[in-house]
DNA sequence: AGTCGTTACGATGCCCGTAAGGATA
DNA sequence: TATCCTTACGGGCATCGTAACGACT
């Protein structure tokens, strides 16, 4: 058995059975692999992989469990690399993050500028996505950190940490009659035709779980991902927005009006995620600490020691988190 | 970086940091180890080893780091095989036990006798020592189980659970003075002399421990690790005996009297330890039922699951412990 | 017919073993 | 001086790539 050997498995299990797949996405040849998993089959004297003919069909219950604990072993050995590389030069190295939209529009810029200026050696790489993206994209160990406000749940090999609470406000237009509301009700809300987020994006559900539960039904006309798109319509005419409170911008956006609307929808929490077995480098624990300062290394490490996900909510549950703005 | 590299550093360190000798251990040659370490320091870019000319004097920061995720990754793959075998017989394969003498003569056969009827396919290996190797044994996984009742606490990478509690007897001949009393109390106990277990054996910290806090000078004439030899002495008139209540069998003892002594002291506990990243086998959640009923599967997965000491501990306060005789 | 995995074969390169050299305690 | 690690060198073997074959959709 070699390291070799667990990287194809799990190379064939990512590319859904097709070894040719695999093969590619390793820059190696075809055979080699097909060679390569028959012989670990053979020493380990059962079949990995259940083949009808000659095509993969799908893993044995084994191979199942086989391929999860090749990937516990394959991250083991990444976070050897970074142990090594910490050590010869603490400043070094890289730093790749997978978040929204809303996340690196308006919450990171300052953090990152500060995070270059403490580590101008390590170089950075964001990826934007969907929460189901992102959380995929850590979740496979291509991203370091996902920070989202959905989905990151759905991976149980991630550890994910609250950030802040954060809710909603209404964007409308100086001329428009919402303008002067002060707590404006959620019937008062649904008159209006609505531009807001796509489901699944930046706390979606909570928007629409409020007017479920007020058996109101809103009328949303546009759904985009990102705030900057909803705004341009709600300067259009189009609706009133509503978009996270931390997407008004109190210079850029002094032609909106931005009504809080926190009283009407339940308060969303921001998390930062990233794989159970990652060694985190100093400067991860530094970026962790400049988002979300109250998740010290301690803190943090208590989250990756606690064995199982209730363990980690009970830890979560005990924190008070930052309510924006 | 290979397996190969991560087995020779473990091994060099294992065999203090003497290369020559963990190439027997491994039956290579010492060059070939050499080599490879040099080779997996230049892919890491950094010492492993810490030499004073050509010896290894000790390992650097980021070497013992680096051992200790080789351990981790090892540990993984000898798990993979185990995963295997499971697979392909669930009745075959092998058990190592690495007990004390009180256990495997007075606690394991009828336990063992179970086993071996229920698991004929599985060949069983008992080893005897102190508590300080057994734990050394089960720490460096040359042992599946270690039992004791001391000691196993002082490994962090082992996942121990209490089994049961017990307490000691006195043993006197029929003719001593004792062999009539009823609950006697410490001093009349003390004014004899005393057969017992050497420090760091069954319980006897516990036994030291009674008499200091009573501040009563017991006077211990001889000490052995195991009560058959206790009982031989005392049956020579050398002094009381005091051991495990189990050691006393009624049929075999009979020629001495056995005094519940459980007034006099703390109960110990007796405890099974395994290593976190063992991956257990069917007929080893089997085997820890049979000895410590319950010690259901599901208990122990919790266990092993359980992030951190305290938790554990937290999980074995919460039970229920049977109490013997 | 096209896609995909297995088998066969040849070459490269890695790994191990023996032998010799050099440094420390 | 004895022990121990490193370097050097040669043989064997594992791995990888190309090419051909066979099987499924």
């Amino acid at each position: 058995m070699n390291l070799q050997q667990l990287k194809f498995i799990r190379a064939v299990t990512d590319a859904d059975l097709n070894i040719t797949r695999a093969a590619a996405s390793l820059f190696t040849s075809q055979p080699g692999i097909s060679k390569q998993i028959g012989l670990l089959e053979a020493e380990l004297g059962l079949e990995i992989f259940e083949r009808s003919g000659k095509h993969l069909k799908s893993l044995t219950p084994a191979g199942k469990e086989i391929v999860a604990k090749a990937r516990e072993i394959l991250d083991k050995t990444s976070a050897l690399g970074a142990i090594a590389d910490e050590y010869k030069d603490p400043g070094k190295g890289s730093l790749s993050i997978a978040t929204t939209h809303t996340q690196s529009r308006y919450m990171l810029p300052p953090v990152i500028s500060r995070f270059i200026t403490r580590y101008p050696g390590v170089s950075l790489h964001m990826h934007q996505g969907s929460p189901m993206q992102i959380s995929e994209l850590a979740s496979r160990g291509e991203a370091d950190f996902a920070i989202a406000t959905e989905a990151l749940e759905l991976f149980d090999n991630l550890v994910m940490m609250p950030c802040f609470r954060w809710n909603r406000s209404i964007l409308v237009t100086r001329d428009h009659p919402l303008a002067t509301a002060v707590e404006p009700t959620l019937h008062e809300v649904a008159e209006h035709p609505i531009v807001t987020y796509v489901f699944g994006f930046t706390g979606r559900s909570k928007l629409d779980q409020a007017f479920h539960e007020a058996e109101v039904q809103p009328r949303v006309v546009f759904t985009a991902t990102d705030a900057d798109v909803i705004k341009t319509y709600v300067r259009l005419g189009l609706g009133i927005g509503i978009v996270a409170s931390m997407a008004w911008e109190p210079g850029r956006d002094s032609d909106l009006v931005a009504i809080d609307a926190s009283h009407l929808f339940d308060w969303s929490v921001t998390s930062i995620g990233f794989r159970q077995e990652t060694w985190l480098r100093g400067y991860m624990y530094d970026f962790i600490s400049l988002f979300a300062p109250h998740l010290s290394r301690d803190i943090v490490d208590r989250f990756v020691a606690a064995g199982t996900i209730s363990d980690r909510e009970k830890l979560a549950s005990a924190m008070d988190l930052p309510h924006l703005p």
